[in-house]
DNA sequence: ATTTAATATTTCATTTCTGAATTATTCATA
DNA sequence: TATGAATAATTCAGAAATGAAATATTAAAT
């Protein structure tokens, strides 16, 4: 690995994180067998998320959607035959069935998703993306291109990797527990 | 880095995740240009807090809290002199200041903190623990540094300080355009 | 010293999400 | 082929989170 990604922000500028680094530094301190170094790793995770939550939306708002409807028209359009169920649909996007739901009626309201039962199996419905909601999808594309590269442009193909497969390793974890 | 970390899984049952990936791979198929390993990282993180938070919150549920409320008292708890102000809390939680507000009526009403007006600055307000909030807050550590050993605990310290150092520069690069 | 701008918190209407229960269908097995 | 268990999707009530506006106070600029 480079040496340029250490433990500290490469920006003198303290950013929004270093006030939470030093909070886990004082209860280490208060508190015997503190496991710090994991402490402050879920919190990165958290915080990286929701950075990158907000500056998604920020994109897809001028669209009419946001993260959460995209993904789920990502997860139709990437789709073997372009179809997806709802549950399906749910353990990609990680939402809850009910609010996979909602969301589709949603995208329905939009004319970007047609829904329809499904033949082999009356209990399913199928989701596909319409002519109009895969332009839609294309469209946004090149904005959403450059949010993901001022993001992660600045690795090197091996940082990818690891970065990837550490947190491939962490939920493969999480989710024995789950 | 040891190797034990690949781009799979290490299990053989494919995971919640391995479906997102065969439909990153479809996508990267029908767009050209398609940043694939971006993308794959970008949900990565995303399924990962998820998962996070789901495993954190069957813990705090038996305890009254969640992963939100939680964390609220233990930036307090962490704070230098124990004493908080609601926007600080905001930006290390991450929470916008209108449900800083509700989470701190809640915990409140629960006896676990106390909130008065600064003396200094008449804008701001002060959240403290009260003793109860402080006991609360210690009672769970054990539960929760189980559920972090069973979710960070297979790697070590130096595989800890490259997940961190990557995670911060990711979020150092996006507090630049936040 | 005013006036203006910036900061801190809250309120409120609305949106988003969840848990639990419900309905419908298929699967397993006796 | 009946019966109970499992799976799929939805409904609905309530909880959690957001955006925008309102209120109060302090800091900055003229």
């Amino acid at each position: 690995m480079s040496d340029r990604h250490g433990e500290n922000p490469p920006e003198d500028r303290p950013d929004s994180f270093s006030e939470v680094e030093r909070r886990i530094e004082v209860t280490r301190r208060r508190l015997r067998g503190y496991p710090q170094d994991q402490v402050r790793l879920a919190r990165l995770i958290i915080h990286v998320q929701k950075r990158q939550n907000e500056l998604t939306n920020q994109v897809l708002r001028r669209h009419g959607l946001n993260y959460v409807t995209y993904t789920a028209l990502m997860m139709m359009y990437g789709a073997e035959d372009q179809a997806t169920t709802p549950s399906e649909l749910s353990s990609a996007t990680g939402e809850k069935p009910a609010n996979i739901t909602r969301i589709c009626d949603e995208l329905l309201e939009q004319g970007l998703i047609e829904r329809n039962p499904s033949t082999e199996d009356r209990r399913r419905v199928v989701l596909r993306l319409t002519r109009r909601g895969e332009r839609l999808v294309e469209q946004v594309q090149p904005e959403l291109w450059q949010r993901l590269e001022r993001s992660f442009g600045g690795f090197s193909g091996s940082e990818m990797r690891q970065l990837t497969g550490l947190l491939r390793t962490v939920l493969a974890r999480m989710d024995q527990d789950a």
